[in-house]
DNA sequence: CAAAAGACGATAAGCATTATCGTTTGATAA
DNA sequence: TTATCAAACGATAATGCTTATCGTCTTTTG
């Protein structure tokens, strides 16, 4: 029974470290929890609620670990954002009806009409040169319960 | 030709007093160079960026105020969001290809697939009863300049 | 013009996030 | 296995963005 459960672990373990391996990461104790409790959990946690249920199982762990480990799988492609973090509000002063191009990287925001834009995944160049990795689609409107006050 | 200046002064102030009449919020002076001034910025400021230029003009004006107005703004209709703003980075979990639908009040998160979204705004009502304001494409890539390197 | 309501400026406080640094751990080779 | 060393960890200070508070000043309204 023992060897049994032993096995069980070791193999969960082994399936971390090949996933670690793959995406070219180093294997720790704090980094396997952290993805098997994010790996389990619902919709799109912030950080902090991450921290929140990975403290039940390593009481030990700091926030700033679980900070370090979030960006690390989203860099190494383990995990991805929901959408690309500003930092501050930005403002639309632009009343066209358009879209943006936002870099993934250096996070400029650039306009483009729904025209140029296409909507169809085909096109992977846009304007000014700009090289489209996906589109994230955001419908804004409110949801059921904020529609009952 | 003072008295023409101050006519185009006056002109101006009046559009302004209509506008905020307009949106049913007080005219004061901080809030019409402020107005100004966003109006005359390309591309998508944040707070911090507004209130270097709006000092320029108004210097004893605060920070608060500044954000205390661009939420007004936002609020009457008179700017908008470029996006909705989740405070802490979220992060997906969900490796299908999916898109969201983000309340603009309580700002929930909730997945919604291509199909069921459709992508023509003609949809005025989705999934649990949502109620689409608008969709916020934004196509995330790399810039011309983020290529380069 | 006077009173009431609302807006302003200064500043403290509150999250989210990153940086720093001394300690601990995991990967690698002897 | 053990020694070595780079990498990761935990604690915590610091930073950036935003909101709250409060006393003063300005608009608005009558
Ligand atoms: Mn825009
Ligand atoms: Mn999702
Ligand atoms: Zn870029
Ligand atoms: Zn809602």
């Amino acid at each position: 029974m023992l060897i049994v459960f032993c096995g069980i672990l070791n193999f969960v373990e082994q399936t971390f470290r090949q996933l670690c391996a793959d995406h070219g990461i180093a294997m720790t104790h704090q980094r396997q929890v952290l993805y098997e409790v994010m790996q389990g959990m619902e919709g799109h946690p912030s950080p902090e609620e991450v921290y929140a249920r990975v403290k039940k199982k390593v009481p030990a762990i700091s926030l700033a670990t679980v900070y370090k480990n979030i960006h690390l799988f989203v860099e190494s492609g383990v995990f991805r954002k929901m959408s690309v973090h500003h930092g501050s509000v930005r403002v639309e002063m632009n009343s066209k009806e358009h879209h943006h191009m936002v870099c993934s990287r250096c996070k400029s925001i650039t306009d483009i009409g729904e025209k140029e834009l296409g909507l169809s995944p085909a096109r992977r160049k846009l304007a000014d040169g700009f090289l489209v990795e996906r589109y994230a689609v955001d419908v804004i409107g409110l949801c059921a319960k904020c529609q009952q006050t």
